[in-house]
DNA sequence: CTCCTGTGGCTAGCTTAATT
DNA sequence: AATTAAGCTAGCCACAGGAG
């Protein structure tokens, strides 16, 4: 990203986010930053415009397409070439690794058999692997999360059609599924990381936020397909990250609806709130980003 | 004491059935 | 037709226990 975001730790982050979802505004004036700024420590409101804007770059940059997007199509994803498009592994978190590094194109060359119910004669290698499915990656759930906030939830159709256009609208129904339901357990204890910790399109900066994962690996050295666990530097595991009890970093209450937040901004995330049908309001903004402009990518 | 292996917990992604 | 809920399979990881 920019400089800028190397200062900003985690948990900063998150303060930032719960502060935006709080006082943000349409009109934002300069008592809202105030307020947003008494809530992340060791930031003034100069540096909080600052970063605001940078994220406000990073969502045009990816509705731009200037982030690069998957070429395989939907399940089809041909193995190998489908994943790490980010060019490098480096530098992730093991999450990360596993989703663009490690399993992503270690998937095709396992030569397992993943189908349980079809034994050796099942399929094709090809459909040994559209039945393994393709781990989501990071680009791939911020741009759900996009989309998210532009259609709401339930529009899976449009958030595949227009945001995660490598995704079936199933496949996005389904992640999503499994997204709320992490939200929902995020105050319980013993976490492990996963994609779906990510609830911001700028919460998981690789190179500046690495998740309090899991990193141990006592197995990973010894276990060919467990390479993408060597990265990571040891982190502790279960160790719960911070802002997690109970309130959790998502400004509310997990189960508590909340309203929908501004137009342009976070509210909360992880709390779905049912809005009025054809109302495009974000019913659930993912965290603090900006509202992107109505560009599509097709 | 160190290393290796087995086990259990957790998560991701998918399919299928049920529901709207 | 689209969405949701439930269930299944597979992979990753940490930990415990045994072997050297």
């Amino acid at each position: 990203m920019s400089p800028a975001s190397i200062e900003w730790s985690r948990e900063e982050e998150k303060a930032f986010e719960n502060a935006i979802a709080i006082h943000w505004t349409d009109d934002s004036k300069e008592q809202n930053w105030s307020k947003i700024a008494s809530m992340v420590p060791n930031k003034t409101v100069e540096e909080l415009k600052q970063h605001y804007e940078l994220l406000l770059e990073d969502v045009i940059a990816i509705e731009a397409g200037k982030v690069p997007v998957p070429k395989y199509v939907g399940e089809e994803a041909s193995s190998s070439s489908t994943k790490d498009f980010h060019g490098s592994c480096g530098g992730v978190t093991s999450t990360e690794k596993r989703s663009n590094c490690g399993l992503g194109s270690g998937y095709s060359g396992l030569g397992q058999d993943p189908n349980g119910h079809g034994g050796k004669g099942g399929g094709s290698r090809a459909e040994q692997e559209r039945r393994k499915g393709i781990p989501w990656t990071e680009e791939e759930h911020r741009l759900f999360l996009l989309g998210l906030d532009k259609f709401g939830k339930g529009d899976w159709r449009s958030i595949s059609r227009n945001f995660v256009i490598s995704r079936t609208p199933t496949q996005v129904a389904s992640h999503a599924q499994k997204y709320f339901i992490r939200l929902n357990s995020m105050n319980r204890d013993r976490r492990r990381s996963s994609i779906h910790d990510i609830t911001s399109i700028n919460g998981g900066d690789p190179s500046t936020q690495p998740l309090p994962i899991t990193g141990h690996q006592t197995n990973a050295a010894a276990n060919p397909t467990n390479m993408a666990a060597i990265g990571p530097p040891p982190i502790k595991h279960r160790i719960p990250p911070p802002n997690m009890a109970g309130l959790g970093m998502y400004g509310a209450p997990m189960g508590h609806p909340v309203a929908a937040g501004p137009s342009h901004m976070a509210s909360a995330v992880g709390t779905p709130v049912m809005l009025t049908p054809g109302h495009h309001h974000p019913y659930v903004v993912p965290l603090a980003y900006p509202m992107a402009p109505p560009t599509m990518h097709q």
